[in-house]
DNA sequence: CAGCTTCCGTTCAACCAATGAACGTGATGC
DNA sequence: GCATCACGTTCATTGGTTGAACGGAAGCTG
């Protein structure tokens, strides 16, 4: 599923190098050859980017549209605030980790000593 | 799939309420209520827990085996080094996210007062 | 007691996102 | 010309997840 995670990934990685392969950009994002191809195709029904065939060149050159350009801006927001959000989860999940481990580690240290 | 964090998290539940029903496990763990089936099962497999039928009970009691609790508290510290390092790829993430946009801010004010 | 309803756990056909082998094409090297 | 290579494209297959349907057990009602 394309989400605007990839989205972002997959602007920024075309925007260090257009002419990226599929097969590049699959590995870089760890997925499949066919799943990128149908990203890629996507993004272009979404006027995002769009796919140039140089003379001479086997592969696309995948150039970000204007309005690509400016789509990427908030998507980079949404981005972000997702990721602020996975954040706070995180954290809560850490700290609840960490004091049931530490409570966890003090019952275990007294029944030792109980047993000593 | 049945992952640790699963594992965990079911197991707490559990532990507040080991007569829990599977279809409120898969309201709270937020997925399928066949899914919760096979994972219990898996974790009976596993000796983590053992479902008992009590006489005039129409669900079970899910008590967690001695095993279990030894187990889980090795989960607990898996799961939270999982979180971990998740944790520190959200910050690289956020940081780089949060300086592109300021990068952009920057440059679209620039362009503004460079129009105006 | 029979019939009905309700709430369980269990099952499994259907769904769907993801995969990657296979293919067609065009450029390159020999 | 022929073989090879690198690319994008396709699609049958895979595998995890779903939730409707089912059977059984308990409770309720007349």
């Amino acid at each position: 599923m394309l989400t605007d995670e990839y989205r972002y990934k997959i602007l920024k990685l075309l925007e260090d190098n257009a002419s990226i392969t599929q097969r590049e950009l699959a590995g870089q994002l760890d997925v499949s050859l066919g799943w990128v191809n149908a990203c890629l195709k996507q993004m272009g029904d979404e006027q995002l980017i769009q796919a140039q065939r140089s003379a001479g060149q086997p592969q696309y050159a995948y150039q970000i549209t204007p309005c690509g350009q400016r789509t990427r801006r908030s998507i980079a927001v949404s981005v972000l605030s997702t990721k602020k959000s996975e954040r706070a989860a995180l954290e809560r999940d850490i700290s609840e980790l960490e004091a049931e481990l530490k409570q966890r580690d003090t019952s275990a240290r007294g029944a030792l000593r109980a047993n000593s």
